[in-house]
DNA sequence: AGAGTTCGAGAATAGCATTCTCGTAAAATG
DNA sequence: CATTTTACGAGAATGCTATTCTCGAACTCT
């Protein structure tokens, strides 16, 4: 407690100022933690009440019963707001995950009950009360890219260290985890919000058991071994090159018009 | 309203009164597709000239030399021009990479490159002639994904094509191509399209190489192999980096200085 | 040419975000 | 406690767009 630890040359202030006017400052931002607390819930009321996101900025002031005025000195805008919601959506997702997973045996499996959970989450629905993947989320995605991004932060640390620990166990590979943990995110994500095959074709909407064979084993189909795997027990860990053995590309020349027919 | 097969009881009309309505009608049609076609040029228009999709009816108005009336009399709205181009942005985009396709050898590299060329073309850049995937490509996936979807099937064909050939040149697994297709599109799409990592982390870019390793191998990790399957397969495949890069084809730009300053 | 349609120009309407004004209540200050 | 400062509520005002509506002119078909 001898000297200034930190930047004393350019800030005159001594210290008991800034405590005094820190102390003077609390009750006021108290004060408006406790608005912006009531728009975000109102809000929240809001989205789950209409099942949408397609509320104005009126409404989240008349349901909280306060003012434009003060909407607009607490927010930047709306976008602001969405954004909070949609930062304390996922970030209470994972947590919720965390405790899920808590109770799931091995590593590949949590990741697959994490995949599961992730794309049910991300399900567009009737009454979700966090809703983490809807309209507005995916204009946040274009208009604010950085910030969604953040926002993802609690969920793809969860990932990732999904991803590390499975990797250690020997059940994946992943040079990057932290990639491709997101790469696994958005998969199942965006699957999950996206609509199946249109009119015609069949009916197939792609699931959550869809997304994680692939997260799984790509398009070499690692699969049957996996299921074994994680069916079965975890003894031998390196992935098995077991399904990708056939003879490579010599017949490449007489597919090649395959990609040419119908249009 | 039980005994009746079709609906001719309502309809007394012969068929040559419908020929003959039909013959009145075809003029009126055709020009009314031109109406609709310089709509969609205008709006194309303002979109590589503004790089943005924020476009007004009113500008696409001015810009076509039409009025607002007739706008509202051919198109059902806003969304019904962007869906049209969207619409046709995608199919082009697939004609586009069939062609680009024809050259490369294997059937795993030419979804490799189908990959690529994907994920360039999803991402975002100044001047893109064919916006597949904007901000009002998204809002459109919210307010009418059927017609997304509908809009997504060339694309979707083309890699269901290249799937397929792969699985049966043994180079992959994929037990319902058409599903593995949708979701390598979408993988590829959205990550391009989507933000890195947030301010801290590595400023890891996921990159096409990243999409591509995780949708061949997924986390099981076949990705040794199949470099070395995709690269020794054929001794000169001179469709290594070939196509990887994009190669603009200046097409459909001869006529553009037709909108001078009108507005 | 005449009946019917389509179109252009632009005014009118409507929804919504954002800003602004003004008078009041609450807080901070001395 | 009186005063000055700040925050708030109510709601009008603005700005931007999409969408609709009106009316008279141009065009099409017979």
């Amino acid at each position: 407690m001898s000297v200034v630890p930190a930047e004393p040359v350019e800030s005159p202030e001594p210290a008991w100022r800034q405590r005094a006017v820190e102390r003077s400052t609390r009750a006021a931002k108290l004060r408006a933690e406790q608005r912006v607390q009531r728009f975000l819930d109102a809000a929240r009321e809001l989205i789950t009440d209409k099942g949408t996101t397609d509320f104005t900025v009126q409404e989240v002031v008349e349901r909280s019963r306060q003012s434009l005025r003060s909407f607009y000195q607490h927010f930047d805008g709306k976008h602001e707001l969405l954004l909070a919601l949609f930062e304390d959506a996922l970030s209470r997702s994972a947590i919720e995950m965390r405790e899920k997973l808590s109770t799931v045996a091995g590593p590949l499996e949590r990741l697959k009950v994490a995949v599961g959970l992730l794309y049910d989450a991300s399900t567009p629905r009737q009454g979700q009360q966090s809703p983490l993947f809807t309209d507005f989320a995916v204009q946040l995605l274009v208009s604010h890219p950085d910030q969604v991004a953040t926002a993802h932060l609690p969920l793809l640390t969860l990932f990732t260290e999904l991803v590390e620990g499975a990797v250690e166990a020997g059940s994946a590979v992943a040079p990057r985890p932290r990639r491709t943990a997101s790469l696994i995110m958005q998969t199942a994500m965006f699957t999950a919000q996206a609509p199946a095959a249109p009119v015609g074709a069949p009916p197939s909407r792609i699931g959550a058991e869809d997304v994680w064979e692939f997260c799984l084993g790509g398009i070499t189909g690692a699969r049957e071994e996996a299921e074994v795997r994680a069916g079965a027990a975890r003894k031998s860990p390196a992935a098995r090159k077991t399904a990708a053995k056939r003879a490579p590309s010599k017949k490449s020349a007489t597919t090649k018009d395959t990609a040419h027919g119908t249009a």
